[in-house]
DNA sequence: ACCTGAACACCGTTCAAGT
DNA sequence: ACCTGAACACCGTTCAAGT
């Protein structure tokens, strides 16, 4: 066995990757494995251990194209509204609708405890997703300080994806709330109204 | 083998439950398996699925008495507070407070996804939950009718549960926010401000 | 009747051995 | 040099067989 010399490493990576990620939309972190993903792309176990370090790196990287599609949508969501509450809310939903139109890619971003440290490339992708939050933030309440701005922004996304996160994981449904569209817009208005309220100057 | 009768099912039972419980808060669902509680109570695997259906049905027992350690914190804190302002941001922190504690028993009760469906008795332990935030955000908006009283505790619990699940996560520290206590008490004084701002009559 | 433990169908990861 | 697949140490769940 042995020395076949088929494809080059970076395409095995390659295809590593594409199956890995169609895996994961589909069946999620529980139907993902080594040996799966091995027999899907016609190589032994054990090539995927001489390409990746391990299946922790291998879902770091399909975690990253998550991120990407996430961006792609998030960002097409900010450009298409002006009044920085109403882009706000809208990104909310964005942000709630990924999670329900993919919700194993989405769930694998979140619930996927690393082994390794978080390499900068991938902070980066989180940052500018962010950006795409703070910018209208910052339109709604002109007067916040960058750090409360950033601060604020993150308390804003904590709430979002909790209800995100209990929606898609049934809780919410067990707990008897009507709409998850509503809960998302009343967390958010409420929000942004009581901002309104400290009108710093 | 067999044929012992050291111990009846209900023994059986309640030791499997008593290191199940340990195994969880210690090492969380990863570190929970059927072969390691059975070797911790000293019975053979086959004896857990004489006594419980499967894991399944394990966890769910486990989760049931995460819930109510709970409610015992968090019915503590609603007794101790007058003002319901400040009650529901103490019940936020309490409830962040119990995830900083209990990491992993928490995490367990929201991240396994049962395959049976939840059973009522269950279903109460939630709801009774639900009543100690419910009770003190009517005292602060006393006009809210009972069905968007309802919605309204739901999406601030779906905002908090957010903000504990991503620091329990690491998220918040990979996204640079500076303290989980801050981010609650922004989220929970912003949301309620806006509420106020409705005055619903 | 009660309990066992081998059996089945899986895991992630490694590394000696084959071409 | 490149790749394999058996090996190791695990899984959840079942069920024939032993006392």
């Amino acid at each position: 066995m042995g020395r076949r010399n088929d494809h080059s490493r970076q395409e095995i990576r390659d295809m590593t990757l594409k199956v890995a990620d169609k895996i994961v939309a589909k069946e999620g972190l529980q139907g993902l494995s080594a040996r799966k993903i091995a027999s899907a792309i016609g190589y032994s176990v054990g090539s995927l251990y001489i390409v990746f370090q391990n299946l922790d790196d291998i879902i770091l990287q399909v975690n990253a194209r998550s991120l990407d599609k996430l961006y792609t949508v998030i960002s097409k969501t900010e450009q298409q509204c002006r009044q920085p509450d109403a882009c706000l809310l809208a990104l909310g939903q964005a942000y709630l609708d990924f999670a329900m139109k993919q919700p194993l890619r989405w769930r694998t971003v979140f619930e996927y405890q690393h082994n390794a440290e978080i390499p900068n490339w991938y902070r980066k992708k989180i940052f500018r997703l962010f950006k795409l939050v703070e910018k209208p933030l910052l339109e709604f309440m002109p007067t916040l300080e960058p750090h409360l701005c950033a601060q604020t922004t993150r308390a804003l996304w904590g709430g979002v994806h909790g209800i995100c996160i209990l929606a898609l994981t049934g809780r919410l449904e067990i707990v008897g709330a009507d709409s998850v569209q509503n809960l998302m817009e009343l967390l958010i208005t409420n929000f942004l109204a009581g901002l309104k309220t400290h009108h710093y100057d």
